[in-house]
DNA sequence: TTCATGCTTCGATGGTAGCCGAAGCATTGT
DNA sequence: ACAATGCTTCGGCTACCATCGAAGCATGAA
């Protein structure tokens, strides 16, 4: 007969519901972890992480470790195409979609990710350190250039010295959590996070067990002198 | 939660390996019947036959009567890409798929069905016919123009008066068995294929049960003067 | 007509896979 | 060190669905 499985193997995992209500998660290109789309899924994290280690051991998603947290996100392009390419199939015969709604703006837009800034400021801040050669990323791994270190004296006041600690790297890429690109973490994330409280650019919500950080108008100015992409 | 089932549903279609294996079978454009799809998927017409419908209702195949048998082709190249890039995500992750191997050449080439020629000739013949406007195909409805009456007077000393039947038409397409695309059939069909047989261009293969048509070689270049592709 | 072929529907069976509870690692924070 | 969180593994349960036997319709042939 015929050989293997092949194409079926590939479009079952696809064909389970609640597998493919993960994979559609994951269509914008972001990453999410692994009980974010459990809950996305609407069954529990065992359940998912069988899920996920088979779409993992399909080629259909990659799993980035981040500390206790695993995310998913899909292979690559191809994937998503495949995917797009059956939800135009599917579109044809009957139902569409609905999009799942936003979130609270003022936490996409700057929060506190551990001790370092996260939110679409936090990735603005990378992507701007990137775009400069400030810092060169390779996968998580960020290094910091000698171009960034001369920066950082002159703009932030801070010091590379201060920033080597024994168990903690100076650098890390984190995945964000609403705009699931990297922002920087590591000890230098966490000193600029410091600096721009310390210059009252920004500080933590009052409000108890917010996340939000809340940029004063000069702070926000003066991060979009340094950060920003034009306008903001 | 989320809507429907959406590209779960038709993923799942193609998920199961009978399907795919009957899918794959389809790729090439062709048309197969339920039985060869069967067989194709090495399961029986009953349990086929079920697969076939879901496959339908689903949007993925398209099924055209012929007499008692029912063929199957994929409904068009949306389908085909999409199991295209299924199997591309699949090729990279682990085995590929044999080719099926082709038949006996001479029965692909010309054959007898029922009373009119069929095979690469046969498929070759109606394009010839198609391009050059003596006949008018839409699906299977097919017209013989009145350019098409003066090109058989002229050349096969076929007149359109002899070609009414009351119960069957002039023109009609007949989905090929190999090629799996259209030739000729209807009473100009057969009457054609009479018609080479008294010019001596062509002759049914005398083993008894063989479906062979053997042509001869001024018969194969008359043929080919007609109705060929430039070289073949 | 009667027979044969191709396909479909019905009913029953069995294997497979999704699902969750409970327990086990791993990482982080106190 | 201990506790908490996030994720994984294990075991059993359940439900779905592919599969086939048997019977029922169609179409075409004799």
């Amino acid at each position: 007969m015929k050989s293997g499985p092949d194409i079926a193997m590939v479009a079952s995992l696809v064909g389970d519901p609640a597998r493919a209500n993960m994979l559609t998660a994951l269509m914008n290109g972001r990453a999410l972890t692994a009980s974010e789309l459990a809950q996305e899924a609407g069954i529990t994290p065992q359940t998912a992480s069988s899920h996920l280690s088979k779409l993992e051991a399909g080629g259909l998603v990659e799993p980035e470790k981040q500390g206790r947290h695993r995310y998913y996100r899909l292979t690559d392009d191809d994937v998503a195409g495949v995917l797009e390419g059956l939800a135009g199939l599917a579109a044809r015969t009957g139902h569409m979609r609905v999009r799942t709604g936003p979130k609270d703006p003022a936490l996409r837009r700057a929060r506190i990710c551990y001790d370092h800034l996260a939110g679409d400021l936090g990735v603005q801040m990378l992507d701007s350190l990137r775009e400069r050669h400030l810092v060169r990323q390779r996968k998580q791994e960020i290094e910091l250039t000698a171009e960034g270190e001369r920066f950082l004296v002159k703009h932030l006041q801070i010091s590379p010295d201060m920033l080597s600690h024994p168990r903690r790297p100076v650098c890390k890429a984190c995945l964000d959590w609403s705009e699931r690109r990297h922002h920087l973490a590591g000890t230098l994330g966490a000193a600029m996070m410091q600096r721009f409280a310390e210059l009252k650019w920004a500080a933590r919500d009052p409000t108890p067990g917010s996340r939000v950080v809340n940029f004063t108008r000069t702070g926000e100015k003066q991060f979009a002198a340094l950060f920003g992409s034009g306008q903001d």
